[in-house]
Order: structure tokens, then C-alpha cells, then sequence
DNA sequence: TTAATTGCGGATATTTTAGACCGCATTATT
DNA sequence: AATAATGCGGTCTAAAATATCCGCAATTAA
């Protein structure tokens, strides 16, 4: 690989967020309705498909109503 | 500006880092030693001048020896 | 007073995310 | 059976992060 692969911490953290998003339960689309993150990048954070921002972790824990902390917790 | 502005976010996570840094009694360059982060990056995260990825926070936090958690206490 | 350390910013090239939207196959719901 | 919801993958462009390395001013130590 060109770069440094994260793939296995980016896995760990979507399987976190679905876990999360499913005990509140909301859809791919109801929690992107709550945050301003398109529900098809959700699906593909939570399948470990890249490595987000900062901004985008704070963002999808507004919309989950917990702490950012929480998210991290894996 | 183009993209939205996170600048606020990243400030907040830039004190907490350097505050946990000092607390550490690492210099940059020390802390750089133990984690893959260049220095030069290191201060640029704690002055808040850039969106890290969460690859660069778990990289961060192990440095620190500390988890990742506590990085996103603010 | 040298010499070393520290924090920090600049420059560049490469890779990646963000952001917005589309569309489909599979599951539910009516 | 028909309709709606859900998860998920793909596309595209512009903007941003990564990864390196260099260098300097100011502070600290020898």
C-alpha cells in the first residue's frame, strides 16, 4: 500500500457507531437527519470504508446524543 | 469559505492535547519519538490548524499512553 | 558563551475525505 | 401484491490531510 492502512481501527469504529445507532434505533437516514452527514457515508463509516475527520466524529455524536468520548470507546 | 469551518473543534482538541502533552512533561519531538506523528504536525494539531483523522487520534493517544477517549474530553 | 533543545511555520507531492446525489436489491409494512 | 423503507455501493469534483523535510527564533542547558 501507498499510504498506511487503518482499515482495522476504522472497522472497530464503525462497528462502535452501528452498534450505538441501532440501540437507538435509527436508520441509515433518520440519524443523517440529525446530523449533517449523508446517510450513505454513514454506511460506509460503519463498514470501515475510510478514516473520518474529527469534525465528522463530533458531528455524528450530535446526531446520536451522546459524547464524542462514547464514540471513541472501542 | 468552501468547505465548512471546523476551526473551533480543532482548537478545543489542540488545548487538550497540548495540555495533556505538558502534563506528560513531553516535548514534541519526544512525543513524536513515540508515536508515528511528526512533530512538526503535532504542533500544527495543537494550535488548532487542521480536521485530524481518527487514524492520527489513535496514533496520538498511544503516544500519550493514554486512551483514545480522553482525547475527545473537551 | 557555545551548544542543544524546543516550538513552530513553510513548501511540496500525493492521497484521501467531504459533500452531494443516484440507484438498486433486499426487507418490512399496508 | 404493491408500496415504502433500509442498507449500501458507486460516481464526481474540489478541498483538505498526510507525509516529509527544512529552517529559524527563542529558550534552556552545559
Amino acid at each position: 500500500m501507498a499510504r498506511k492502512d487503518h482499515s482495522s481501527i476504522q472497522k472497530k469504529f464503525g462497528e462502535n457507531l452501528q452498534k450505538i445507532r441501532n440501540e437507538r434505533g435509527l436508520s441509515l437516514r433518520e440519524l443523517a437527519a440529525k446530523c449533517d452527514v449523508d446517510d450513505s457515508k454513514i454506511s460506509k463509516i460503519e463498514n470501515g470504508k475510510f478514516n473520518i475527520a474529527l469534525s465528522t466524529i463530533i458531528e455524528l455524536a450530535k446526531g446520536l446524543e451522546i459524547d464524542a468520548k462514547e464514540l471513541m470507546d472501542f
